[in-house]
DNA sequence: GCCAGTTACTTGCTTTTTGCAAGTGATTAC
DNA sequence: GTAATCACTTGCAAAAAGCAAGTAACTGGC
């Protein structure tokens, strides 16, 4: 419901506190906002300039549109990107990263650079989108 | 069963061939391997120089026995950890970083440092064994 | 040599999360 | 006005997490 304009209502209003922290170790922290198989890969998406729903269900890995909202939902909870107005006029929504999501670039550069390296096979798939952000 | 000496079995050599990759991203490639909220904490304790199965489960975040030793064997397939006797002589064994493993430590830092500061409440916790590696 | 304690796990079971498919209401395109 | 698209929600089966208890091998003290 209220799909296209979910950003004027008070959904990030709502403030679950603290979702008790397993250990005041910034690593642990991390896990606990973003350690999953998806998180990242939005994030991922976000940083090569892709800023819609439909468009992060398109990657190749083709994460499952329930887990998408649920984790789009934790991220702006967590202040790591933030639902505005699409860039093109319509009502349509966008998502962005905030700057202590893009603060997060170092974390995937690294995990790029290790995959790239370790792991045979890995190679630069997604291509950033016009010439917002160069990649990951 | 065997525990003492289970370094010398084959276990190692059962090789799951290929587990199904999501896609060829790097990224997305790195998080099938550790993307969850228990392995990297065992590569940050390796690489604060703990070795040994009980030092894991004695780190303020508590991982449960059942799936630090999953993720121990994940570790050890995926060739990111060894099993090694233990160094002091008794056949205890011990976890060490491969090359591979160790080639994780700037995914690690750059956790540390986002966590550091953009998470408030964090603190470096964790204190390096000896004097075997500085801080993650 | 005997017994208690430690180490490195395994097993069983309940709860939570994931993953898939289908559905939905508002918006946009024709 | 009708069809398609967008951004989700809902329902359900399967997998994983989390907790407690158990266990075989080894070690340390007497």
């Amino acid at each position: 419901m209220e799909a296209g304009f979910s950003f004027m209502t008070t959904r990030s209003s709502q403030r679950p506190a603290a979702p008790e922290r397993r250990s005041p170790c910034p690593v642990a922290c991390s896990l606990d906002l973003f350690g999953d198989r998806w998180t990242l890969l939005v994030v991922r998406d976000l940083l090569l300039g892709r800023t819609r729903y439909k468009e992060f269900q398109e990657s190749p890995e083709g994460i499952p549109t329930n887990i998408l909202a649920e984790r789009l939902e934790r991220l702006v909870v967590a202040e790591i990107v933030t639902r505005v107005p699409a860039a093109d006029g319509s009502r349509h929504l966008a998502y962005r990263l905030t700057r202590k999501g893009l603060a997060l670039r170092p974390i995937l550069k690294a995990m790029r650079d290790w995959g790239l390296t370790w792991e045979p096979g890995t190679r630069v798939g997604l291509a950033p989108v016009s010439g917002r952000l160069r990649a990951v």
